[in-house]
Formats: structure tokens, sequence, C-alpha cells
DNA sequence: TATAATTACATGTATATACATATATTGTTC
DNA sequence: GAACAATATATGTATATACATGTAATTATA
């Protein structure tokens, strides 16, 4: 579907509006898909995307802080989520004897063995969504950026 | 900030995977934008949103299915969001005479005040955002609307 | 070193998202 | 027209987002 029909509307002031609306639209249709997809394994987005941070580091424990920095969506809360993924024991959580302000997590086993197999599901996923080759993509890529800085 | 810096990571598959991240990246920082200047009349990004399709339709009012039916984010619940926007009295609420299961909704000569005002703060804010010519943003828009096809 | 400022995290509240279920109304079929 | 199916909305629950506040630990400073 297009973005005006999926929005019915195609009244847009130029381009670079219609720009702005067409990200945010392409964006929740990709994380549309990706928590569809995810449900197969009992994940949220963000519960996924911090299990994968932790296993980026993987044995080195995360503070609080360090996954957030990571996080694109930086107001996600983390101890919330981390409280969500502790329950289902894909992660453990313990204070850090350097700093006792910070609370260390750490990937479990469990955790890993979940995250490979949704990871490998989502690589699949990934190459049927984006539906460009590889020079499209780039030239995507070099807009976006542009477009972000300032 | 670039995408690399702002998820401290540079370790995409290939283009096409870091343009699904990066795209999710880009509305994150649009909606964040655009958040933030609506805070100035006291309107969330959805609420916004719902003010100003029932503007496209004003003075006809809109059941609550067809203003699902132009929002992007189709999850959103256009019942709790209209209750809030009535709490303000931005929009009125009533049954619709045809058909008694509809219940019909209408922005109000406030809301409609706060929409132009907050539209017109939004437009300057665009102008902002999107870094593109206008050239670019066409090209930016045929490369969102190849990889969502089919 | 006592006090103040900062930092890190947890927690509270409001809103939104995602989805399931309940209720009222309308449409369909026999 | 009665019974059933479909539709429209409302409501309930879990999770996430956005942001404010609280609490403990650390750092800075007088």
């Amino acid at each position: 579907m297009t973005l005006e029909e999926a929005i019915k509307s195609s009244k847009f002031k130029d381009q670079r509006h219609k720009a702005l609306i067409h990200i945010m639209y392409a964006a929740y249709q990709v994380k549309t898909n990706i928590n569809q997809l995810l449900k197969n394994y009992a994940l949220t987005g963000e519960q996924y995307n911090i299990l994968r941070i932790l296993k980026g580091s993987h044995p080195t424990p995360l503070c609080v802080k360090d996954i957030a920095s990571r996080l694109i969506e930086r107001n996600s809360n983390v101890p919330r989520i981390a409280d969500r993924l502790e329950i289902k024991k894909l992660v453990k959580r313990f204070p850090s004897p350097e700093d006792r302000r910070e609370t260390l997590i750490q990937i479990t086993p469990a955790g890993l063995n979940l995250l490979d197999a949704a990871t490998q599901a989502m690589e699949a996923e990934h190459q049927h969504i984006a539906n460009l080759t590889e020079a499209e993509a780039a030239q995507l890529n070099q807009l976006l950026a542009q477009m972000l800085q300032d």
C-alpha cells in the first residue's frame, strides 16, 4: 500500500513535507512487521533490542545507562523492560561492585538462545521487508543522514 | 548526530539492514521534535493528527472507524484519544442518527483555533527538520515507496 | 571531612500502543 | 420475523513512551 492509500490523503505541502510523513509511515510498517515476527518468540521490539545490546557486550554486563545510550528510543524505560526480561530469566541483574548506584545487567544462556533464534528469523524478514538493491539502500541511507544533519 | 553515533554501533549486515534501522531512527527524531513542539499547545502527536483529520472533513463529523482509517498508526485507540480531546472541549461527540452503533466526532471552534496555531508552528518546524532540497525529498519519497511496495 | 551537588536507578502518573473481549446495533438468512 | 452473523465502539490488560520525582551512592567543594 502506498502512503497516499494508507492515510487516504495526498495533500502534502511539498515533497519535504511528504517525506516526513513517509518516514513515519515506513517506520511504522517496519516496526509492525518486526513486532509480529517477534511475537513468535514472546518478545517485544524493545525487549529484543535490549537483548541484542547485551549480547554485543557479552559476557561483560552493562549498566542501565549504557543500555539506554545504545537504544534509538532513549526514553524507553530500561529498568522496567529489564524487569520483564528478568521474569522470563532472559537476563540477570545485580548491583555493580564498583559503583553501587549502578545495576549491571547480563544476558543469560537462555536469553542468548532465544535471541539467536529470533535474530535468524529477523534477518530473513529484513530481506523481505526492504525491497531495495544495495545501491538504492545506500542512497536512502545517504539521504536520511543528510536530512538529519543540522 | 549520525545513526552510528546515536546507537553507538556501526555493525550492519548490509546497506539494506542499515536502511531499516536508519528509518526507525529518523522517524523517532522527527516524532520527538514534533512532540516537543506540540507540548506548547498541550497536544500529543496523536491528538494533533486526529484534530487534523477532523478539520479535513469539517463541518462534517467523522465516525471512529473513519478516523482510524486515516491514521498511520492504526492501532491507536481512537475512542480514548477522543476522550481526552473531548475533556479539553476540542471535539464533541454524539451518536450517529443513521447508525446508532457509530459515534460521530466533530472538531469544535476551539479545536480549530488550537489546531491552526499548532499547524502554523508545525510548518515552520518541518522546514527546519527536513534538511533536503525538493529534488532530494522527491528522491527519498521514491525510495521509500519502492521499499514498501508489495 | 561535612555539606552540597551530581549521578544512577527506581518508581509514579499520564498517554499511547497492541490486542482481546464485551455490548449494542445492524444486516442476513431461514 | 426470529435466530444468527457481522459491524462499531467501548473497555480491560499488558507493555511501552514521556517525563517528573524520590532515594541511595558517589563526587566535588568549602
